[in-house]
DNA sequence: ACGGTCACTGTCATCGATCACAGTGGTATC
DNA sequence: GATACCACTGTGATCGATGACAGTGACCGT
């Protein structure tokens, strides 16, 4: 690899002009030297300017689950919008493994000038491995408990839990189950407390038959739908935490033989790209997921180019319930199935 | 941040002596050097490692769009594949555009060991810059024309198409669509060219109506779904290129009320995360996408540990039809619609 | 002719880790 | 006691780019 000597060589200068010359300084051998790049085919290493300055030019994203569409287009969205400033993403998929997680975060953190990360846990500390090098650090979509106080983007989870609840309620449901996701961590336990919150306030009794806890994964949807179904009385209605879980709970109904809306209203959190499309079209609390990237992203940028620290920002995105196919009002008792 | 010196001074010894530590050889320190670089929080810099060894222990990889399900899982994959080596992945959405595609192939060069791409278009002449430069590169789901000869991984484009196009025909249709993708991809033009020999090998007449050029994006499938439907005499059936065209056909389906599959027969390629729970259940040539991933990432692996170079592999992986709910035999002409 | 400014120049230390090389001290062998 | 060997040690150059510093020459004003 041709290196910053050879160039300076080639146009008999010294590094030091070839560097000014780079750097937009005018000097005087500035044609030589822009041929001597041009013919030798001359790039600056970005590991020796790294070294040099302390800078990456680029940003970490950790997230627990890249082909889940939400993750992704989270990432698209912090692509987008770091690009213009010549920053790269280097991305970091942690499986839902809190040991990946820390191996991702020692890494990327030695790479990068600053992280954006959902973390698996709120009672993830790993995250303050990385305030305490100093380095930027923006939570998206989950935060931790502990640590010290950074810049986060979250959306109202509690809001859209509510809408949906509302919805069910004015259709006339009165036993309304969830299947909750992990509650350790932010979306799993705010929507999970936001149902019980949204549920009691319009004075629905809650057998705890009604209330089950997945993990976020396809599969638990499918084995708590299940189980939902097998219940002496079947709830009417069906709050899903996330899309995965919705997935899997539309598999179980499609098994069953459930017929939806007709049978069980179905109401998941999170978007899906074809959600339009599924028999029936699902009714969903939908979130601006690129633009939580970006949101996200734009405060790291913030942070990484102000001169003075900027206050911690806590953005608070909007939901939105979209109303499609997978919810009606609820079949009379008694009415065959 | 605390560097070697620091540790080396604090236990005693010359910074030769940590280094060795570190590389597991023996030195009669040894608990000092642990116990100095324990107190201290030592971490070797990856910066300072890559500028002396030339080696990044991170590869890129560069896909044309991020969010569509099967580049995710592509890029899982890679990630599953690549970190029991100690690699990270730095990931590039080139968003389809050959600019951002140039610029990222530059980027990534400079900071990864290797590079792992889908590039947009055989005629594609980027990733000769890297063959130039020494870095291994493997190419994946698609290749370009010119330039050396390079790893990479496919699939049976062409069994996948001619299995859909069977498939077809031996349900009874005879008048069959098609919407390509972008012909100057190489899976584009591939299914293009099968779908052209299988319906020709079968004896079926081809109207050029009948054979769409989309652009493998959501809406190109729409719009050409509509225009095939628009038709005056209608094919019974129609072969998508991909997953996203798929979709947009779906939807314009729907929109004009047409019933899949009684008035038209559906056969996409790339199977979808719900096309099971999709309405109707989508019939779908399917492929290893995690796996094509993997051998991608095997095949770089082996080239970046390998001693002497192992000879070009050019693999190409099955693929399967999945026969769901989206196919069925054609509606005798002159039935009532 | 002299001092001063201006615009530009090269030298060299630096970032942090690694490794070739040249020691150093201890033990074993003759 | 001299020699050889072994196991380990520190010194200093190196990777490539940068920038503080100290020039250097041209030009201007007095």
């Amino acid at each position: 690899m041709v290196n910053i000597s050879d160039v300076a060589r080639a146009a008999g200068v010294s590094t030091a002009s070839v560097t000014r010359h780079l750097a937009g300084q005018r000097i005087r051998s500035a044609d030589e030297v822009s041929r001597a790049i041009e013919q030798l085919g001359y790039r600056p290493s970005a590991v020796a300017r790294s070294l040099r300055s302390g800078r990456h030019h680029s940003i970490g994203v950790i997230v627990p689950d890249i082909s889940n569409p939400f993750f992704a287009a989270l990432v698209k969205g912090i692509e987008r919008e770091v690009r213009p400033h010549g920053l790269q993403v280097i991305l970091g998929n942690s499986d839902e493994d809190a040991a990946r997680e820390e191996s991702l975060v020692r890494e990327l953190s030695q790479r990068t000038d600053g992280l954006i990360m959902a973390p698996l846990s709120e009672n993830d500390e790993i995250p303050n491995l990385l305030s305490e090098a100093g380095l930027p650090l923006v939570f998206v979509d989950r935060e931790t408990a502990s640590g010290p106080d950074v810049d986060r983007v979250l959306v109202d989870n509690a809001a859209g839990v509510h809408a949906a609840v509302d919805h069910l309620v004015g259709l006339g449901h009165t036993r309304i189950a969830t299947i909750s996701g992990r509650l350790d961590s932010t979306p799993g336990r705010h929507r999970h407390e936001a149902f019980l919150a949204a549920t009691a306030g319009h004075g629905l009794s809650l057998d705890d038959d009604l209330v089950r806890l997945g993990d976020f994964r396809e599969e638990s949807g499918r084995v708590e739908m299940t189980a939902l179904w097998d219940l002496p009385r079947r709830p009417t209605a069906v709050v899903v935490a996330n899309n995965l879980m919705t997935a899997g709970a539309l598999l179980a109904l499609g098994e069953l033989g459930v017929d939806v809306p007709r049978d069980l209203s179905l109401v998941g959190f999170d978007d899906l790209p074809l959600a339009a499309l599924l028999d029936p079209p699902l009714t969903v609390v939908s979130r601006p997921d690129v633009e939580e990237g970006a949101a996200a992203a734009r405060l790291l940028v913030e942070r990484l180019t102000a001169t003075d620290a900027p206050p911690t920002a806590h953005q608070v995105l909007p939901v939105e319930l979209v109303v499609r196919g997978s919810t009606s009002a609820p079949r009379p008792e008694g009415t065959p199935a």
